[in-house]
DNA sequence: CGTTAGCACTCGAATAGACGGAGTGCTAAC
DNA sequence: GTTAGCACTCCGTCTATTCGAGTGCTAACG
C-alpha cells in the first residue's frame, strides 16, 4: 500500500485508537484481541505494533506499557480510517431543539451555538465570528451624539451589524451626515471592506473632493469608519468541560491550554485557516507549529451565506476525541447556523 | 474589647494572617515570633492561639500543622486590622498608563480594565457591565433595513450603545421612523428605562395614540424597543492567572471555580449587591450563602457617574489575597473608570 | 497570674523497599 | 507467517520507617 500499511496493520491501527479515545489509557496487545475479533493472537499484534510504531503512528510511554497514537495516527486515522455516520433525523431535531434562534442578534447566536457544541461534545466549543472585513457592504448610517462625537452603524449584507464610534472636531450636522450616509450607501453597496477602502482611495484622488466639500467630509469621515480596527472575534464556550477529561488532571498542561484560550491569537489563526476550506477540518495537535495545543485537536467548519464561509465553529479538546461523533456534530451545526443566517437575510431582501 | 480581643490577640492574629497571605500555609507559632519581634515566646503565641480558633478566627487543618484563617478571620482582618495604603502617585500613573482609553467603546474599555486587574493582582478581574434598565435615556434612533426589520440604537447618557433589532410585519418608511424617534427623544429624555416603560404605558392609556396613527405606532415600536431582555453582561479576564494559585493546585477545586466562572449568576449576584453602597467591598468566601467561591474572595467597587454607580469591578481570587495591594489597586482603577467615563460624558453635553 | 521552658505526643510528608501486574521483545516451534 | 512461551522491564501501589514541624500540657519562674 501507498502509505506502507496492509489491511490488517490497518484494522490494529483503528483497534488500538478507538480504544484509546474509549479508554484514555495505553493499549496493549491482549486489549487488542479481547475486544477485537481479529482472530489473531497477542504476539502478532505486538508484531504489527511494533511496525506501526516504527512508521510513526503509535509510540509508547515507557517500556512496558501499551501504545498509544501519536499525532501522526490520529492524522491517518481521521483521514483515512474513519467512517462518519451522518447524524439520524431524531439526532439533528435533539441538536436544533437546543437553540432558541428567534431573534437573537448574531452574536448571541454565535455563542450560543458554541456553548450548545460544547455541551454535545464535552469539549469546549469555539467560534470565530464574521469578519467585517470580508463581508458585504450594505448600509451604513452616522448618528450624531455630539458635537465630536458620531455613532457609524454599518450593516453588512448577512445582517453582521458593526458599531463604531468616531471623533473628530468638526462634525457635520445630521442633516449632512444623512446626506453622506445616502452618497455612500449609493456608491459602495455590494462592495467588500477592501474593496471599499481602495474605491474611497480612488475617488479622493479623483480631486471631486477638492470642490465639493461635502463629499469631502463624506470621504473622510468614511476613511475614519472603515479604517481602524474591526478586529475579529472569537468566542470559546465551556472551557470548564475540558476539565473533566483525565488528559488534563497535570495543572501544569491546563494551565497552558487556558493560557492560549485567552490569548485567542492561535485560535485564531487556526480558525481562520479552516475557513479556506469548506467543510469539516481537523487540526490536530502540534501539527504546523501550533505547540501551544499540543495534545489538543480543533474540529471546525464553516459556516456562511450561500456565496462563501464569513465563519468557522468548531470543538477543541484533547486529540483523543471520539472524532466519529464530534465531527457530525460540528457539520450538522454549522449547516444549521448558515441556514438560520441565509433565512433571516432572505427575509431582507 | 467588644469582639473580645485584646491589643495583643490582634497583633498575632494579624501576624499569621499576612503571613499566611505571604507563604499560603499554615502558619506556627514559631514561625510568628521569628517573624515578628512582639517580644513573646512561642509558647505565649500558642496560648493565644488556642484562644483564637476557640473564638473561630483560626482553625487547624490537623492536629500537629500551623494554624489557617477562617472566613471569620479574614473577615475581622479586613474590617478591624487592615490599613490599607493609598497607591503613590506613581504607582497610580503606572497602573493609568496600561490603559488605552482613547475612543474605545464602553464595552472595550470595561474589558480592559478587567484585563489590566487581573495583571496587576494575578488574580482575575471581574466587570458587571452597566445596566441598561437603571442608566439614563439619552437618545433613541430607528434605521429601517428592511421591510419587517428596524434597528434601534439606544443611546444613554453615560454614553452607552445599545443595539436592538426588532421584527414587525408593518415597518413604517424611514421617515416615519425619524418622526417616531424624534418624537420619542423629545418626551423621554432624561427618563430611566423604568420610568419609560411608565410613561408609554400612560400615554397608550391616554387614548391620543388612538386617533393619532403615528403616536400610536412610534408607541408600539418603543415598547418593543424598550422591552425584552437587555441582560446585565459580565465580564471575567485573566482568569487563567487563578491557575497559578497553589490552592487550586487540587483539579476538583479550579473546576467548580470556573463552572461559577462560566454560569456567572453568582457572580452577577454578588457585583449587583456590590453595587448598593459606595466604594470598595468585600466579599469573603460562602458568607452569605454563595457557596460556589468557597476560598476566594471578591473585592469591588463601584464605577459611574457623578449621580450614582452603574457597574461594578474588581478582582476575585483566593481568600488568601494581599488585600492590602488588591484594594487599593481596585479603588483606583474604578476611580479612573469612572472619570473616563464622566470625561466622555461631558464632552457630550 | 501571666509567661515561659520543657517534653511527650500527633500527624503529615518524604523516603525506601517490596510486590504484583501489565506489557513488551525475542526465540523457537508450529 | 503465526503463535506459544519466557525472561525482562517498568509502573503503580502498598507498607514501613523516618523526620520534622507543631501542638497541648504541665510545671517552674518572676
Amino acid at each position: 500500500m501507498s502509505d506502507g500499511l496492509n489491511e490488517r496493520s490497518r484494522q490494529i491501527l483503528e483497534a488500538i485508537i478507538e480504544d484509546h479515545i474509549d479508554s484514555a489509557e495505553p493499549v496493549g496487545s491482549r486489549a487488542v484481541t479481547r475486544r477485537h475479533p481479529l482472530g489473531l493472537s497477542p504476539a502478532t499484534v505486538r508484531n504489527v505494533m511494533a511496525d506501526l510504531e516504527d512508521l510513526g503512528y503509535l509510540c509508547s510511554p515507557h517500556t512496558s506499557a501499551g501504545r498509544v497514537p501519536t499525532e501522526k495516527g490520529y492524522r491517518f486515522y481521521v483521514d483515512t480510517l474513519l467512517k462518519v455516520r451522518p447524524l439520524s433525523d431524531a439526532e439533528q431535531l435533539g441538536i436544533a431543539s437546543q437553540y432558541q434562534l428567534k431573534g437573537l442578534p448574531m452574536e448571541e447566536l454565535l455563542r450560543q451555538a458554541g456553548q450548545v457544541l460544547s455541551g454535545l461534545s464535552r469539549y469546549a466549543g469555539v467560534v470565530l465570528a464574521p469578519r467585517v472585513a470580508t463581508t458585504v457592504f450594505r448600509h451604513i448610517e452616522f448618528v450624531r451624539l455630539s458635537q465630536v462625537r458620531i455613532l457609524v452603524v454599518l450593516v453588512t449584507r448577512s445582517g453582521l451589524v458593526q458599531n463604531k464610534l468616531i471623533e473628530s472636531d468638526d462634525t457635520p450636522s445630521q442633516s449632512e451626515l444623512d446626506q453622506i450616509s445616502n452618497y455612500l450607501n449609493q456608491i459602495l453597496s455590494g462592495l467588500t471592506l477592501p474593496q471599499i477602502r481602495q474605491k474611497l482611495l480612488e475617488e479622493m484622488s479623483q480631486e471631486k473632493a477638492l470642490y465639493d466639500q461635502l463629499l469631502g467630509r463624506a470621504l473622510r469621515l468614511s476613511e475614519e469608519a472603515f479604517g481602524g480596527d474591526m478586529e475579529e472575534k472569537v468566542f470559546i464556550e465551556g472551557t470548564s468541560n475540558i476539565l473533566d477529561q483525565p488528559e488534563f488532571a497535570d495543572v501544569g498542561r491546563m494551565r497552558r491550554l487556558f493560557r492560549t484560550f485567552e490569548q485567542k491569537s492561535q485560535l485564531l489563526d487556526l480558525l481562520d485557516k479552516s475557513q479556506q476550506a469548506q467543510g469539516v477540518q481537523i487540526f490536530i495537535g502540534s501539527e504546523s507549529e501550533y505547540h501551544e495545543i499540543e495534545g489538543c485537536s480543533l474540529v471546525t467548519s464553516t459556516y456562511g451565506l450561500r456565496g462563501g464561509a464569513v465563519g468557522s465553529i468548531g470543538v477543541i479538546g484533547p486529540s483523543r476525541m471520539p472524532y466519529s461523533m464530534v465531527i457530525p456534530i460540528v457539520d450538522y451545526t454549522a449547516r444549521l447556523i448558515t441556514q438560520v443566517l441565509n433565512g433571516t437575510t432572505s427575509q431582507e431582501r
